[in-house]
DNA sequence: CTTGGTGCAAACATTTTGCAGCACA
DNA sequence: TGTGCTGCAAAATGTTTGCACCAAG
């Protein structure tokens, strides 16, 4: 079973992400606002978070850390993406898998996904009507809405020109 | 951490549900159709999941099946779980949790979900302008639409009357 | 009767934690 | 200079699997 596979093994970005600097200050803020330090190794996390270009999981920020000659260990790796998504610097995004997967979520915009079923291929869309759905939904129930997340499942283009594998 | 937590310990359903007949003779064609067998031990896991009235894991489903008295094996429960997706009776629903949550699925209208981020209580929504979106947003990708998720993250009125704890 | 199912316990994969020494603010 | 951080290895958690016996079809 490899529902979900070809968007793991995120491989790291080649340019230089302009928000690398916010984001770096973000970081500090919100650990200097719990007493906590900003150190070489969470630099290292989160500067090779922000090189990847997509969901990612623990075990690829280790072996992109390694690529790139920079020790962390797999605990500090654990503890620090539980850091950065309480900044609200990653997300998890959820898949059927039992490794978490997490996304960059800074001033992006809300990514939703769409996943092929038959290939497992998964792509990032925006659906701005989204917004509109939620906030009336949750109005109708007298909440009060801050986020969402959107899977569409649907079989991609390719996948539709194959012939099926099981019949 | 327990920001989904009341919807786990799913409490079983008093009334006999109508469609437990026809998700019977679902599950046996599923399995006669791979050449598998309708034991007693995936009867009772079957009619158990049936009666859970909400969202739950597998730790529950041994819960109840202990309170029946009718013994099944934590493997044959993991494994009968697995069998009840193929046959799509059951799916997975999403949370930021490592166990797996299932919810039943057959003949139900797609079921997504809003999280209060505050308390953790989940309630159940329909959200049909949803079908609408996903198809126009496949059909702009070139892909055939099968089916979505939906998870709306808001505050519940509950929460946002009390005064948050933290500061 | 034959093929597949069950329970058990051990194996597994991922994530968390205790601890001793180290480093940032 | 003190509190928080790191790496390591061990523990914890959730799920899967090998195997000997059992039962559905």
């Amino acid at each position: 079973m490899n529902a979900v596979s070809d968007h793991t093994g995120a491989s790291p970005r080649l340019d230089e992400p302009p928000f690398i600097v916010p984001l770096c200050a973000v970081f500090r803020k919100h650990l200097k606002a719990d007493g906590q330090k900003f150190t070489a190794e969470r630099a290292r996390v989160l500067d090779t978070v922000i090189r990847m270009e997509r969901v990612f999981e623990a075990e690829d920020l280790l072996d992109e850390l390694r690529r790139r000659r920079m020790r962390v260990s797999k605990a500090t790796i654990y503890r620090t993406l539980k850091l950065l998504q309480d900044a609200g610097i990653i997300e998890p995004v959820l898949f059927d898998q039992k490794q978490t997967h997490y996304q960059l979520a800074y001033g992006q915009p809300p990514r939703d996904q769409m996943i092929c079923v038959e290939t497992g291929r998964v792509i990032e869309i925006t659906v701005p009507e989204i917004i509109d759905v939620r906030d009336r939904i949750a109005a109708r129930h007298g909440w009060s809405p801050v986020g969402h997340r959107l899977q569409i499942f649907a079989v991609s283009p390719e996948a539709a020109d194959e012939p099926s594998e099981e019949g």
